[in-house]
DNA sequence: TCCCTTAAGAGACGAACCGTCTCTAACGAC
DNA sequence: GTCGTTAGAGACGGTTCGTCTCTTAAGGGA
């Protein structure tokens, strides 16, 4: 009954204790196992004290994500070609599906209400310096790719990963991008050219 | 004492009831305020009887919804041409998931585990039909389309819907189909030309 | 027609979590 | 050293779960 130095955590060192063992019990339960109590039991504190930081699970599982990974925002691919950068990204999200698992993906979404929407706009900012590195090249013109045609390979590999429940095969990845995305982009390019030339270079 | 002769439903009618139930339910609460217990007492029937039926909420929200509506397969759009088409199936998907109710399908995302892939490949089937339509009357080449280029429309329409929780605006649908899908089919159809022009029409 | 199998209707039951609240004691600022 | 804050722990009433039991209406077969 002498022993055992009861330490009391605060401040960022409690938070990280808890986040890990939120993530833990994500890996160990899914997202459906991802209880308040169980949390507080893993990480031995009380329920209380997380519900002062976080107001549910949701809440929870998104800063337990976000303590475990860091965003693409940090490491921009940056391969040389436009289809090198844009495969890139894709695959990263790929990768990170597969790291949180379906289960908590769709949770989230179903309880995520309040899901701040910044959180998804990561991806567009990354193709934008993408895009913009691509216009540089001159792999691309600037105006040929609208905001939408920019983030329809990401919408449609998220549709993927929402839909399939299953890790999306690269063979997918590859196929959104030679069979869309470039093409598209290129078409879009030469009609430009095309329109440009025809009004005589007008502009 | 004497009154209320208490008909016992049985099969279909029973069925019935309890599907109208659920689906009063979910409109009344949402889903989450779907409970087996709820839609029980509603249908004035017992939990048993439900579960009797379904393995879980999901099951019975999902036959409730097709209880309701009927799907898009039964009266695929015939508008006289490709983007007609395309956009009145889009356009199809929109009010269908403003009927649903975002709460409702992110909810069965979540839990529905094993939703019947089949759920979704309705939709396909209809652009199958809508584009056989446009290679006949030449708006096409039936090759130039490819399985994923058919569906990214309707893949996109989805993502908008599962990530935004909001009635997708219908200038969006239009976006993808005129600055998206038209030119890409169109670009491939002209490269194909090209392309069989090139090598002297060989084949 | 009567009987007998089936399943509807109703609710009790223990288990899991919820979110709130209370209590004690460790911590850190002053 | 004093004192306000809050970690750690768990009690609490409430909701829903999914299973089980019990009675009795329904309806087909002999």
């Amino acid at each position: 009954m002498t022993g055992e130095a009861k330490a009391r955590r605060r401040g960022a060192a409690l938070e990280a204790a808890i986040l890990d063992a939120a993530w833990d019990e994500l890996d160990a339960s899914g997202y459906a196992g991802l209880t308040i109590e169980n949390v507080a039991a893993r990480a031995r504190t009380g329920k209380q004290v997380i519900y002062r930081r976080w107001q549910n699970r949701a809440d929870l599982a998104l800063a337990a994500m976000r303590h475990r990974y860091t965003s693409i925002a940090d490491d921009v691919p940056d391969t040389g070609s436009l289809r090198g950068d844009v495969l890139a990204v894709l695959r990263h999200m790929a990768r990170r599906f597969r790291e949180f698992g379906s289960d908590l993906v769709h949770g989230l979404m179903a309880e995520a209400h309040e899901l701040d929407p910044e959180t998804f706009e990561v991806i567009p900012d990354a193709m934008a310096i993408i895009l913009g590195r691509a216009a540089e090249r001159g792999e691309v013109s600037a105006e040929a790719v609208t905001p939408r045609i920019a983030r329809m390979p990401a919408d449609l590999v998220r549709h993927e990963m929402l839909l399939t429940d299953r890790p999306v095969p690269d063979g997918v990845l590859v196929e959104i991008v030679d069979e869309m995305f470039l093409p598209l982009v290129r078409a879009r390019g030469r009609d430009q050219r095309e329109k440009r030339a025809a009004t005589g270079a007008s502009r």
